[in-house]
DNA sequence: TCCATACTTCGACCGTAGCCGAAGCATCTC
DNA sequence: GAGATGCTTCGGCTACGGTCGAAGTATGGA
């Protein structure tokens, strides 16, 4: 009977429409304002302004207030990865949205998750990362090599650094879309913030979803080639 | 805004507190029947009825009819672990029951998850079996070394034979009561079978617990010895 | 100081979903 | 067949939670 924690509460917490959304639309990794994210559910100022304090009250969003503005994000990666487990499942179960709608192939090549890559892209760079021995895929579990160690450093990226964070380097994200892993952690993200400070790729206004620039296209598919299978 | 799975649905699902009961004391791996069911979410019989129908439509559960009864038991894996994570995540945020309640500590120290031991035992029982390099630990990933595959033959578990399922050997599964990972897949559930085969532990009636006899104990420590921190 | 913007609180409305009693099927036992 | 047991369906009640309009509070700018 009343045995372990307390899933219901949470399980409630995300189960309204507009509070999903609004969590949805907060894995994309920016910090939104109470009317944005207002905009993302579908309600008035009013409405989103009790879901949010129910939301802060459960432990899911942390506000940050800036002016005249509360900026809302989500309270850590722990939240970014269990919403992110339940849309695996929800996939897995055919739970899908009505309309598919215009952005979903957008969405589904490239997107932010948290604050790493996700979609068709970061499935494939991280296959392509195991594949040429920078990193060791067991079961589950990712981990650096030391020759990942050397190609990430003339990519620019300091590992050293982010070893020292308390944060787990390399991390394993189940895609929702492709029902496979990409690669999550500080490494992760580090590899998306220098796509981004490359200009190879930048985010999109309201969406989830990330843009390639064509150039920047060109240098990803270089530096993370896959093995075509050979035509038969 | 309309992007991707719908996870509000499956939220709401796991949102009422009367089906969350219900999955969680699926949770145990025994299937359940309506009746039983009922009991545990602490309402009638017709109300029971109604829920279970909407999880099973919800893709969560699976009914077997066995004569007038029907049992339930969670549809797949898949969900056991996202309840499970749902715990985790829930006791992280401090959102625990109301009552810790006399059978809590038993929980604590060991229990079923889904089809495998989870609790301190289940904890330390990962942790003998990494210390003595039967398995490999990287990052949250877990595979069975060759000095693995012996250890666990000469307990008696033929690991060719799991090796032929399609399901994951090891597996890494998030403890949340101790909030550190516990040994899932093929080979956690065989290990928790041998234990009931020997007489070491036996499932309790109406609850996730594991009880170990005296002498079931004693092995259990024995084979799966920790390293005690020498005193200072 | 005055107004605009960002957000919260209050109050009232309404719909949905949970709940149970009673009746209806289905299945097993005798 | 009669009666018990397990479960589902129906109907009606109720309450909780989501919703918005309107008013209230904070911050910024002119």
């Amino acid at each position: 009977m009343k045995e372990g924690p307390d899933i219901a509460q949470i399980g409630a917490l995300i189960g309204d429409p507009a509070r999903a959304n609004m969590l949805a639309a907060l894995t994309g990794g920016k910090a939104l304002t109470a009317t944005e994210l207002a905009a993302v559910g579908g309600i008035t100022l009013q409405t989103a302004s009790a879901h949010l304090a129910k939301l802060e009250a459960g432990g899911l969003l942390l506000p940050r207030k800036q002016g005249r503005h509360r900026y809302f994000s989500l309270a850590d990666e722990a939240v970014a990865r269990l919403i992110e487990s339940m849309m695996g499942f929800a996939a897995s179960r055919g739970h899908l949205r009505h309309q598919p709608g215009p952005k979903e192939p957008a969405l589904r090549k490239a997107r932010i998750c948290y604050d790493h890559l996700a979609g068709d892209y970061g499935v494939r760079m991280l296959d392509s990362l195991v594949a040429k021995g920078a990193i060791d895929a067991v079961g589950d579990g990712l981990a650096l090599t030391a020759k990942g160690e050397e190609t990430f450093q003339c990519i620019g990226i300091d590992v050293a650094d982010l070893k020292a964070s308390r944060r787990p380097l390399c991390r394993s994200c189940l895609d929702w879309s492709e029902r496979r892993a990409h690669l999550a952690g500080s490494l992760g993200k580090a590899l998306l913030t220098s796509f981004f400070d490359k200009g190879w790729a930048r985010r999109t206004a309201g969406s989830r979803s990330v843009i390639f620039s064509p150039e920047g296209e060109r240098q990803f598919v270089a530096l993370f080639p896959v093995e075509t299978p050979v035509a038969a």
